[in-house]
DNA sequence: CTTGACCTTACAGTATAGGGGAAGGTGTAT
DNA sequence: ATACACCTTCCCCTATACTGTAAGGTCAAG
């Protein structure tokens, strides 16, 4: 199978495709006498695996040190587990951060629907922002 | 007042005035003989508010332009308004991919408890992670 | 023999918000 | 005279996940 091939049947481009190759997370396919990639079946399985690993909010970093397990021949589970422990807490965390940014934005446009454009003093650029939370999360 | 005291004033680097004056979010200061920045107090003004609408979650690009609604003589509230709107809805659909996702990795931490990592089948990497849920976000 | 579809590598660019460091000028104190 | 802090411009680097483009090779059909 070469790479047009397999791209279409996973849905992504031949680009993605050798990227994939060169960040370490599809082997190195075998190659045609004319030096195309030659895919054999499991690499849809790999790919498939990698978009869902993307889905969950891993990133391909991430993912490398999943599959890297899996290659040398270990069950990446223990770590994987690991993994999901922490991208829980770091939703979790940005949850968190949204919806404290989510009450300030509530708030400004509060003070939008009853502030005058008029009134606004040139030397604050614009009334409805000013410095008033330590809000830290910016998306 | 030079650069290096406006930037311990505000607590920034001199590297990021710089940046905001090459962006656009500064006006260019005077200079002095020796070709130095010379700042009037209003410049930490700006700096005060370009800190602000980060905190709510602007780019310095969307601030370049609310302050150049206000250099040009305009008052930029109608356009901040706007803004603020746009941002809650970015920000409300982005709290729902995270929730979703968040759900998505408890359920993930329950298998995780309950399968066996001798178990996991090669071929899929880990067992863990398997295209299941169309979710789209990522962190 | 040529066209066209497909493939190759390699370099550059996208967006965001700056940080690092070089090479050199300025200003004041000793 | 020279040490030192501070300033200047300039270019490259960071992270993420690719996309775009150039220049050229491969392969089957007409």
């Amino acid at each position: 199978m070469l790479i047009g091939e397999l791209a279409s049947k996973t849905r992504l481009t031949t680009k993605a495709i050798r990227f994939y190759e060169a960040q370490g997370l599809l082997q190195s396919p075998a190659r045609t006498a004319g030096g195309y990639r030659d895919y054999r079946e499991d690499a849809m399985a790999r790919i498939s695996f990698i978009r869902a690993g993307q889905a969950i909010g891993l990133t391909l970093g991430e993912l490398r040190e999943i599959i890297a397990f899996r290659d040398h021949g270990q069950a990446p589970c223990v770590h994987v587990a690991a993994l999901l422990e922490q991208k829980a807490t770091e939703v979790a965390l940005r949850i968190a951060e949204l919806v404290e940014l989510q009450e300030t934005l509530q708030e400004l446009r509060d003070r939008a629907a009853h502030l005058d454009p008029a009134e606004c003093p040139p030397d604050s650029v614009c009334h409805l922002i000013w410095p008033k939370l330590p809000v830290s999360g910016r998306p």
